[in-house]
DNA sequence: AGGGCACTTGCGGGAAACCGCAGAAAATGT
DNA sequence: ACATTTTCTGCGGTTTCCCGCAAGTGCCCT
């Protein structure tokens, strides 16, 4: 037996047994096993113990994982962690990989992956030091940073912003753009993600649509934005109302 | 070994098997176990195995708990099915409401819940014939039916509406209603979802809100509405869309 | 019958969203 | 260094949203 100590961060109590098992059979040379069941849980006990290991789940309540990882990693980005995952949103995807400290090593497996894929990412990540990414994550990773219908980070913020129900003016505001230029690239954003009404079915009855709202839509049903999200970017807002103005 | 027959529909493995166990544990009275991964291998099975006796997670992927209990309602509405899942949001808890047949027993049970309470649950529906509500889903249903910050069902599709980015024109449309009832809706909905810039914080730099995007989130983020439920809007307004006009 | 109460509808107007056009500014490529 | 592309910005105009005011309908209550 020997000295690595693997901390899990996983609130429903039958995927963390489950886990604990993968982890204990997968390596040998692991020590020690912690569980917490929240992010916040998750933190202190990564500061506690100065675990190099994590294994974290993406979606919990009421604190999610990316916002503790980008703490732990804030505190010491040498830090090993394998995200383990429901789904391969782009918002999850995006959100990660946006906190990832640049040389950190870590993984991103889903829920529905084969026991021995597991096996294998905490090996790799763990032991070989060596970043492990599914396939289905990897595909959204490329439609998002790809050009076909990819969307830019700018892109990326001010549908947020729309989504949160900001005016052009405040958008503006907190972007320090001309109030044209917000428009300008909601024009874009309505583009790729096909809002326009469609030229086609032509006039008479056409139904119309709400082009702000109807983005927003579109893009939660496309899984580019997802609650989770949208409740870290509304944290954001609210410190940014306290500071600014 | 009696002759129940239990149909489970669960897409988690790990959930699958745990309720599988709990299921026998339960009903010594049940011979045979049918397990189901989707929404719509549940409404199969269902149908060719004539289960009377369902359990049903509620959040899957494709075909969701909603929709297949709402074909097996159609079916036969005597069927009893128990819910199991993972969150009490106003959004679930309406949509069962919605679809449960006149006098059919159903439950809603937590998957926070204690095995005990599972077990119970088990048995009051399956053998008792009588309705389990877990007390949490009961606290969003005494909300969304109450009055004090509660919404009419009239509400609550045209919030709806808006959500799917609908113009206020559109709405009057489907809705049958005039222009300016629309807009009255509206304006109550912003008024109960207090999305109204607060009289407080005055003018100056007071960040304006564009409310019929923040009514959206604001409900999302209450858990009013959620992805799914806009999932089966978007399908139930691109019928009308064929249909009408 | 009359007085609330909830819901609906019309009118009018200020504010915001949406968008074409065109010039400035910055980033990019060769 | 120059040309090219992309992004940003201002102006003007149409459409939609948002809402105060007022009048009409139907229901329940005493």
């Amino acid at each position: 037996m020997g000295d690595m100590k693997v901390l899990i961060v996983e609130d429903d109590p039958l995927h963390r047994s489950y886990l604990h098992e993968a982890v204990v059979a997968a390596l040998p040379e692991c020590g020690t096993v912690i569980e917490a069941v929240s992010g916040g849980e998750g933190e202190i006990q990564a500061r506690a113990n100065q675990t190099a290991h994590i294994v974290m789940d993406l979606q919990m309540q009421p604190r999610n994982g990316i916002e503790a990882a980008r703490t732990i990693w804030q505190e010491r980005p040498a830090t090993r962690i394998l995200f383990w995952s429901n789904y391969a949103d782009e918002a999850y995807v995006r959100g990660v990989a946006r906190i990832v400290p640049d040389g950190a090593a870590y993984g991103y497996v889903l829920k529905s992956a084969s026991e021995e894929r597991l096996r294998l990412a905490l090996r790799s990540i763990f032991v070989e030091n060596q970043c492990v990414i599914d396939r289905e994550v990897r595909g959204t990773q490329q439609m998002s940073f790809g050009r076909s219908v990819g969307f830019s980070d700018r892109d990326y913020e001010i549908l947020m912003d729309i989504a949160l129900g900001l005016t052009d003016r405040a958008i503006a505001q907190r972007r320090r753009l001309s109030l044209r230029s917000v428009q300008n690239r909601l024009q874009q954003i309505y583009e790729k993600l096909d809002v326009y009404p469609t030229a086609g079915s032509a006039e008479g009855g056409d139904v119309q649509f709400n082009l702000r709202a109807r983005a927003v839509t579109t893009a939660l049903l496309r899984k580019l934005l997802n609650s989770g999200a949208m409740e870290r970017a509304e944290a954001e807002l609210q410190d940014w109302l306290e500071t600014a103005r």
